[in-house]
DNA sequence: GCCACGGGCAACGAATTGGTTGCATGTAAC
DNA sequence: GTTACATGCAACCAATTCGTTGCCCGTGGC
């Protein structure tokens, strides 16, 4: 067997988990749909409408940042945040994969019942 | 405007974040990827290889359930746990909903730069 | 009937997380 | 130069999370 499609899945977790963890926060997610939206927007922007303090959200920013999902830069005296689709591209392909080895897992257990 | 597509990205966060997070461990995601391998399977059989007690293992399994990831249904004296795709489905549907919304943004600014 | 296996339940502990407040600092504006 | 704004940093707190151990219970095999 090569060693891509198998050990693949096997050695996803590793990488993927920070990424999930890091959206598997309301907070966190509303500020991944807000820089969706509008780009570059600085903290005390993104702060808005939030019920929660703009220490919390600076704070959940580098969670994002850490996982590589957003990336913050400053600028004068505001740090700009923007989105960094790479990271959400590789968790969504994941999931595709995922869906794909389920789906050929599937059609096996339907074929050797059928046989 | 519709009450669609806008109101989507700000109305996922509530659902979409429980599934992220029971995606964000590194156990849970292996377990996953197990169970997408080879569908029903016992507990102890998922606790096989793992450097954690089977306690854990079931917990993890129990997080995965309550964010409907997996199902599990008794079997005799054992627990069979399976995929339920659905969940995961909606997660990438929701990735695949930022990366359009961000590509539209992407575009609407290059559009504006250049006019 | 007896024993081994597969799990559930509960209590507990250490570590992490999400949030706060208070204060210090650099920058922009006037 | 003074003032207001945007942020960083640190200490601290409550709640949750991840993992353990110990014990009990139902089921299956013999």
């Amino acid at each position: 067997m090569s060693p891509g499609r198998r050990s693949a899945l096997a050695a996803a977790p590793r990488r993927q988990a920070p990424v999930f963890a890091a959206l598997g926060d309301e907070t966190r997610l509303s500020l991944v749909g807000k820089l969706c939206g509008e780009s570059p927007q600085s903290i005390s922007r993104l702060t808005e409408g939030s019920d929660v303090t703009r220490q919390a959200i600076s704070k959940h920013l580098r969670v994002l940042e850490g996982a590589g999902i957003v990336r913050g830069q400053r600028r004068g005296r505001e740090t700009l945040f923007r989105l960094e689709p790479r990271a959400l591209d590789q968790a969504r392909r994941y999931l595709d994969q995922v869906s794909a080895e389920w789906g050929r897992a599937l059609a096996g257990l339907k074929a050797y019942l059928e046989e």
